[in-house]
DNA sequence: GCGTTCACGC
DNA sequence: GACGTACGTGAACGCA
């Protein structure tokens, strides 16, 4: 295949068709639909990035009905007319190709399979590599030796590959017998009527045995099966017409000129300015760079370079005067509590901007004693962008700021939480259409990213001028939107001071007792040394087990146990897998125990170790505010929030987690069932109350209405899958979720929640309810009107759908007790601050607070917590705290 | 470097 | 009748 030369022939109404129903309905600002196109471009790149092809052309079908009308005039009778936000991106499409300078060929009495069948036979008799690319398996049939082709599986990215082998390794018919499959079977479609009663199955074992249908017929005494055999003889005309019209045409009168069908490079101004038009960003990043006028605007800023105290003065009277100013410190390194602080921007509203540049450190001190008063008056407003950061900065110098007022990535994560970049950069060019550059163009990224230093002090303050200029542009913007969709208090009262609580968080850490982790880390390396004997004992060999691929290899290969599952790229072996082979060989259990023991050392030993503070024995996780679209937070380098605790080796993790010495103590409150609550709240279901307001087991009282028994004869299994129901209503899992989770079928894990539903009425009210107003509004909301929107409920597809409705379910749940304790968060290190306790919130873990507390603060801490947590959001039931001490994290179960 | 597979918590 | 099914983080592998 290298040697030779690629020609690809793409069938662009198929593929048009294909991608316009696997992609949600994407529409420009000014209206154009666009999903279809840009499904069709993803293949197109995707193919030609493949193949390398020198020779490509796309085909169309015709509006003017082609022979086969004229032969069978109930032809494609039944196809339904595409809908015209498909039809309208026939012609987008094609301008797309002719800036691509791609030959299009569309012929009337034709289709575009017999155009392409036509060409493939061409590209053939050159003595080219074929390929042939359709959503359509009609196209089966012209497989070749020299002929591929790919038909769409699922999706735009996944292309199945058939050569003539393959189709034979699959059906076990060749190409040409496929056609008279067709011809057998019929295609409902194209309402093409076939021979009645045949099918797949039939008709490949009809074929396997006679080869054709011809032969069928001459030897039609030998059909077994009388009924098989009428309705053979009936239908015989209509088998051969059927066949004819399935046949795709190789001899379409076209005039082909190899020159033509070369792949040519673009028109690239011309496909950049259609890209731009079509709003198709990330295929303009795909235009190389070289090839276009680089004419992006780059928004410029003045700024006042400080490199000596004698100004400061100046600055802080302008502060005082406007009352409102914004600032960003500059780092010298990604991990900001170990960083040096190169410089500061500072703009107070209104003035230009100032860079004080701190290299060489005199001044820092003195910015310090200068400044301190600023930032801590409440009367002055400071606005920032990702202010976060910028508050570690101040609590490394000592200082406690007091008054922020916007955060311009705070704010647009709530107005859209499902955006996964939040950068300055790319909010300027949404809101203001103002550009300038990305840090990862400054900087670079990934291994390679370099710090701020690389930049030199006049190029510092001119980006972090540009910032902070673009900070107060986008204020009123985001404000405005924030306020209108009723925003206001969840924004000013939970998020912005939410900032301040997550960077005291990751300023005070967690302290790590390292010997227990060191102890622990060679109690788990034994264990895995034994593991790793037994297991190549057990296997006969020694091989990598870590290796998925190596594992199914071994298991599947040279063991043979019964393949359960498959992936992309080979057998499965995950843990549900596993499972189910556990009593087939006792390698089985020992791979489980590996994975369970080398995840706890890898990931948990290995990963904690490295990240604690040498000199302090802290670890300072990152808690991140923007991430999540349920307005949860979510923690980085170390994710503190999946430190084990199911098993009981896992669990022991957390005795490394300890107070900082013995004069501290450590405190748990956690909310008891605080989704269920919440799901009683906002349905507002008599019986979900009531099991809440009498303190009940919610999982007992789940199972007696479920299994509909008296609460005394519920029994444990019954327990366990209410819970897993219980479960499954928080996280919005199907009932195939279920089903896997309780190792039950599908239908009876419909069952389950039908029998909930059934139970707990204003429940399903409120289930209906909640997707039929997220499909009208477009969003879902939580208790404090934090937004989800859910594109997805519009979704012709089904999985996309189901899976927007089961999120518009789940995320007023999940966001309002994510609103709960964020609240509860801002309260409780508002009190600690106030009454100037050494006790400090150290973690949050999504239901659970933890407070280091400074032991002679104990009963005051813990009543702070519960009160505070109890009280947080008032909800009509009860929210409940347990609260718990210990001197580990292990110790407050 | 990047995608895939697996596993941990809520 | 198939579709392929909570989220977020991280480690290791294996391909490029």
């Amino acid at each position: 295949m290298l040697d030779k030369e690629t020609l690809i022939i793409i069938d662009g109404s198929s593929l048009l068709h294909r991608a316009f129903y696997a992609l949600p309905l994407l529409s420009t600002k000014d209206g154009i639909y666009t999903n279809g196109v840009y499904g069709f471009l993803t293949m197109l790149y995707k193919i030609t990035d493949e193949y390398n092809p020198k020779y490509l052309c796309v085909a169309f079908d015709m509006k003017a009905p082609t022979f086969r009308h004229l032969e069978f005039d109930l032809y494609k009778a039944n196809r339904q007319k595409a809908p015209n936000e498909l039809s309208l991106q026939f012609p987008i499409l094609k301008e797309v190709l002719k800036a691509m300078n791609i030959n299009q060929i569309e012929i009337e009495g034709y289709e575009a399979d017999d155009i392409a069948g036509t060409v493939a036979r061409f590209g053939e008799e050159k003595n080219l590599n074929v390929i042939l690319v359709s959503g359509d398996r009609d196209y089966l049939q012209l497989a070749s030796d020299k002929s591929k082709v790919l038909v769409t599986k699922k999706g735009i990215t996944e292309l199945e590959v058939f050569d003539k082998e393959a189709m034979i390794d699959k059906y076990g018919i060749t190409p040409e017998q496929f056609i008279d499959l067709k011809g057998l079977m019929g295609d409902k479609s194209d309402n093409i009527p076939g021979v009645p009663g045949i099918g797949e199955k039939t008709g490949l074992k009809l074929l396997k045995q006679f080869g054709s249908i011809e032969n069928i017929y001459e030897n039609i005494e030998e059909v077994s099966g009388n009924k098989l055999k009428e309705s053979l003889i009936e239908y015989k005309q209509q088998a051969f017409l059927s066949r004819r019209l399935a046949e795709i045409v190789t001899s379409v009168p076209l005039e082909l000129n190899l020159e033509e069908l070369k792949y040519e490079e673009p028109d690239w101004e011309r496909l950049k300015g259609l890209y731009e038009k079509l709003e198709f960003k990330s295929l303009i990043e795909k235009i190389p760079k070289d090839k276009i006028e680089i004419n992006i605007e780059y928004y410029s800023s003045e700024f006042i370079l400080i490199e000596s105290e004698d100004k400061f003065q100046k600055i802080i009277d302008e502060i005082l005067k406007s009352k409102e100013f914004a600032f960003k410190f500059v780092y010298g390194d990604e991990n900001i509590l170990k960083s040096e602080i190169l410089g500061i921007a500072i703009k107070p509203k209104e003035h230009s901007t100032y860079y004080i540049n701190f290299d060489g450190n005199e001044l820092l001190l003195n910015f310090q004693n200068s400044f301190k008063d600023i930032f801590e008056r409440e009367d002055i407003l400071v606005s920032g962008h990702n202010i976060k950061n910028d508050i570690l900065g101040l609590f490394k110098l000592g200082i406690k700021i007091s008054s922020i007022t916007f955060d311009s990535m705070i704010g647009e994560y709530l107005i859209n939480p499902s955006e996964t970049d939040y950068s300055i950069s790319k909010l300027s060019n949404e809101y203001l259409n103002l550009n300038i550059e990305k840090e990862e163009e400054l900087l670079g990224k990934g291994k390679n990213k370099k710090t701020y230093k690389v930049l030199s002090v006049d190029e510092r303050g001119q980006y972090f001028a540009k910032i902070l200029d673009l900070v107060y542009m986008l204020e009123d913007k985001i404000i405005g939107i924030i306020e209108g969709q009723g925003m206001k208090e969840l924004y000013s009262d939970v998020e912005l001071p939410l900032a301040e609580v997550l960077a005291s968080m990751e300023y005070y850490g967690f302290k790590i007792d390292v010997e227990i982790l060191k102890e622990l880390g060679s109690e788990f390396d034994k264990e895995i040394d034994n593991l790793t004997k037994e297991i190549y004992e057990l296997a006969g060999e020694e091989f990598n087990i870590n290796s998925p691929k190596q594992l199914g290899e071994i298991l599947f290969d040279k063991l043979d146990l019964p393949v359960i599952k498959k992936t992309k790229t080979g057998y499965s072996t995950d843990a549900e897998v596993l499972d189910k082979l556990k009593d087939k060989h006792p390698i089985v259990e020992n791979i489980l125990k590996y994975r369970q023991i080398v995840k706890l050392k890898s990931t948990y030993i290995d990963g904690l170790m490295n990240l604690v503070d040498e000199n302090t024995d802290r670890i300072h996780s990152s808690f991140n505010q923007t991430v999540t679209n349920t307005g949860r937070i979510s923690s980085t380098e170390p994710n503190l929030q999946n430190i084990p605790v199911k098993t009981e080796e896992g669990r022991k993790i957390r005795k490394a987690f300890v107070p900082q010495d013995e004069d501290y103590i450590l405190i748990d409150g956690d909310y008891s069932q605080i989704e269920l609550r919440v799901l009683a709240h906002i349905s507002d279901d008599p019986k979900l109350k009531e099991a809440f307001y009498n303190n009940e087991d919610i999982h007992t009282k789940t199972a007696s209405e479920v299994f509909n028994v008296p609460k005394e004869e519920v029994t444990s299994i019954m327990r366990s899958r209410a819970k897993a129901v219980n479960f499954g209503i928080v996280y919005g899992i199907s009932d195939y979720g279920l089903s896997r989770d309780l190792n039950i079928s599908r239908k009876e894990a419909k069952e389950y929640i039908d029998n909930y539903l059934k139970n707990y009425k204003k429940v399903k009210e409120y289930m209906e309810e909640i997707v039929e107003s997220g499909k009208k509004e477009g969003y879902v909301e939580t208790i404090l009107n934090r937004r989800r929107y859910l594109p997805e409920l519009k979704s012709r597809n089904y999985v996309v759908r189901s899976f927007g409705e089961r999120v518009a379910m789940n995320t007023p749940i999940q966001g309002s007790a994510a609103d709960i304790i964020k609240v509860a968060m801002v309260r409780v290190y508002k009190e600690l601050k106030l009454r100037n306790l050494k006790s400090k919130l150290i973690l949050q873990v999504h239901d659970e607070l933890i407070i280091e507390t400074y032991k002679d603060e104990k009963d005051e801490v813990k009543e702070i917590l519960k009160n505070t947590m109890e009280s947080s959001i008032k909800l009509n039931v009860p929210l409940k705290v347990d609260i718990m001490m210990g001197d580990s994290w292990y110790e407050t179960k």
